[in-house]
DNA sequence: TGGCACAAGTTGTTCAACAATAATAGCGGC
DNA sequence: GCCGCTATTATTGTTGAACAACTTGTGCCA
């Protein structure tokens, strides 16, 4: 659960998701490697893998950036998880090491939400999403959940009304666990794809009103 | 179609994929970047990303070897196209722009099969499978995809029969074809769920007997 | 034979430099 | 004042060299 990968990758990846950077800043080599405190080909081989992995945006001759999830952006997002969490529901079984990670995923959401702690929410909420995909036994998919995650925090970055976004799924994920452990998984699947349009609705909402 | 993205990274991408490096190959940083005419630094760049995209492997200070898919790869990897191709031509309009190059994909099949050209063969099934995906109209699913099929051609390069491998889903890529025109989208997505598991199969086989 | 120190080779990282490109400022003309 | 052009500045792209850290292979010695 703890990530303690010390690469130079994991610490910028953390930051970026933390919010320290916030989406759209220009990520200037000079001055950021001498932060960072490493070298200006050190830095551009970590950007390489974060621009791979959506993280951040490469312009050649311009730079990178820390990436702004359009729209466009959002929606696709969405497209992959339907695509992908309902069909690893459906086929999971009860018995997956995952589940627990689900459970405890829950839990951690229903706690975070009684302390209003949102960034907490947050993570919870996406570890549980993570556990989900995690029942397709899949590392490929599994790298393509956490890639999509990583761009949808970024989204989330950018929406001020965090009680908003999170708060409401935390019955819903206890909900669906339920549906999951005593219906199964088609039951649970068809949930999630109700799950998911809602949450896509709720996070474009938020999302154009701050475009406006 | 014809990618002429003479990026280093392109570059090394196309030549892995056509099998100018035996999978396995060890790629060492000195004399290869002295081959390329480039220097460590942008070399090293460029592995980063093949790492990230799964066609190298990297292991720390031990360098990048060509990535050499083992059976659970060859699994995951078929597991990761049932979840998507499927899904991507049960929702897909027989009107989307990917129809053609689908047809076109099926027709190249077709050439290459009667001019016994193996290589161009496997690079017309492929592009048929791409341009099924293509369908979602997902950024984010085809560049899984993407990965995912240049990983799948490593795995075929170390398989000396391809013929095998590729002639017996000419005539299947042209009935899958007809199927999604004729009957739609969801009978078309059980067709390719019967097909990917045969062709997993296919690819095993000649997988494990090569390792025998 | 088995273990151990040493040597050779490779990767990880840094630094300094310069070319190529993009952003900025200033200037002249209207 | 404002527009368009040129020159300056800053940043990225790439190189080459250097050295530390790590792996691997070799030969010595018990």
């Amino acid at each position: 659960m703890t990530d303690v990968d010390d690469t130079l990758t994991n610490v910028l990846r953390r930051r970026i998701i933390d919010g320290e950077f916030a989406p759209g800043t220009r990520l200037s080599e000079i001055s950021l490697a001498e932060k960072l405190g490493v070298s200006r080909n050190t830095l551009r081989e970590a950007f390489r893998v974060l621009s791979e992995q959506g993280l951040v945006e490469h312009v050649p001759n311009r730079g990178v950036s820390v990436a702004s999830p359009t729209v466009a952006d959002v929606v696709d997002i969405y497209r992959a998880r339907r695509y992908v969490e309902p069909a690893a529901l459906a086929a999971g079984s009860p018995l997956h090491p995952a589940v627990s990670a689900m459970r405890a995923a829950v839990e951690q959401g229903e706690t975070s939400l009684e302390a209003r702690d949102w960034r907490t929410l947050g993570t919870a909420n996406m570890a549980f999403h993570d556990a989900i995909v995690a029942l397709a036994d899949s590392p490929r998919l599994e790298r393509l959940f956490r890639d999509i995650a990583a761009e949808l925090r970024l989204a989330f970055l950018e929406i001020d009304n965090p009680e908003a976004l999170h708060a409401p799924f935390v019955t819903r994920n206890r909900a669906l666990l339920e549906t999951f452990l005593e219906q199964g998984g088609p039951a649970a699947a068809t949930e999630l794809q109700d799950y998911l349009v809602l949450s896509e609705r709720t996070v474009l909402g938020a999302f154009t009103r701050l475009r406006h």
